[in-house]
DNA sequence: GTCTATACCGCGATAGAC
DNA sequence: GTCTATCGCGGTATAGAC
């Protein structure tokens, strides 16, 4: 109900974004459940009473944080190859890769929650479902870059996506966009590995 | 105290080993921390009680395994060029990557529960100090392949690095013994892809 | 070596004042 | 919108019988 005009209306205090983004921080610093509200609640500074009137329970946290990180991810793959009109799939999976090393630099926090969510929940189960569903398009692609001669066809499709992503996927466990390389050097790097490989010719 | 010979001597129950096993199973399944030595307990067909007989905490019980695990991890690395008399440090990466899969094969469910500790703990952290450790070892071996020519120099070592034991370690997230692809048929294709690319030429 | 029973604590969540 | 106080539960770990 509140429109973008709407922002730091009354005392100061957390928003529901404000608070997102910091519960996201603490749950990736000591894992979602290691973390104790109580704990969650003293790092940032108020009572747990103030944090359940923005959120219903933890669990309602967890659920918008890994949401947002899924929508990144599901733009990404559809955003593949709607630009150029009928691209091939060799192309399109490039760019696949990219968006989603792109995604994952711009939504550092909630995609790692994402990654380390383990299907402990309802909550979680339903994440891991939209999770299966995105790699299962994403080997589509790759099975049909194989048919276009464009993938080599000697490591099945699926292994090869998985070892893509688990690439890709990886960068949470180091890359901070703090650090000395960029999002584009990042995307290119990846692109190189996983393409090209790593050995000289 | 117990040879070899001294095996399932007394009553049935668990042994130190067997319990070892099925703890890191159900660790594995539903995470460390979500799980508590009652379900453990209850899972394993025995009270709290005769579980604290056998170790003396819970988070024994992790640091027996993760400290199996990193065993594991660091043997792969000493052998790794050691058979071969003065082998090329890019053959020694080769090595080290095909004994890293082998070990994550052979240890899943110990490297499984390895690899997603997160530091909550002392024990937690000294296992993350000695990855670390492990990391930079590799990332010498890159270094020096690099300087070799035998690995491209357009991607910094540190970050191939990564990206290779990021492919490698993500395949506790889906491989499993049972399934069709064997450990050698898994190796290769990881080495495949990390060394030659996915691309076609 | 396993059991039942329990100590003690911190968990997620809520009530109600301000 | 934040607080203090509290509820009921389940956490790790222990005591002591068998």
């Amino acid at each position: 109900m509140t429109d973008a005009a709407t922002v730091k209306r009354g005392r100061p205090g957390y928003d529901r974004r404000g608070l997102l983004d910091a519960a996201i921080s603490v749950f990736n610093e000591s894992g979602y459940d290691a973390t104790s509200v109580a704990a969650l609640a003293a790092r940032l500074g108020l009572s747990k009473a103030a944090l359940y009137h923005h959120f219903a329970s933890k669990e309602e946290i967890l659920e918008t944080a890994v949401g947002e990180a899924l929508d990144g991810l599901e733009g990404a793959l559809a955003g593949a190859g709607a630009g150029a009109g009928a691209s091939s799939s060799g192309d399109r999976l490039a760019e696949v890769l990219q968006g989603a090393v792109r995604v994952l630099v711009e939504n550092l926090p909630s995609v790692t929650l994402l990654l380390r969510v383990r299907g402990n929940s309802e909550v979680e189960r339903r994440a891991l479902q939209r999770r299966r569903a995105f790699d299962q398009e994403v080997a589509a692609i790759v099975q049909a870059a194989q048919d276009e001669g464009a993938i080599r066809a000697d490591v099945d499709a699926s292994i090869a996506t998985r070892l893509l992503f688990g690439m890709v996927n990886s960068l949470v466990e180091w890359y901070r966009p703090s650090g000395p390389e960029g999002a584009d050097a990042l995307a290119r790097d990846v692109l190189t590995v996983a393409l090209d490989g790593l050995r000289t010719r």
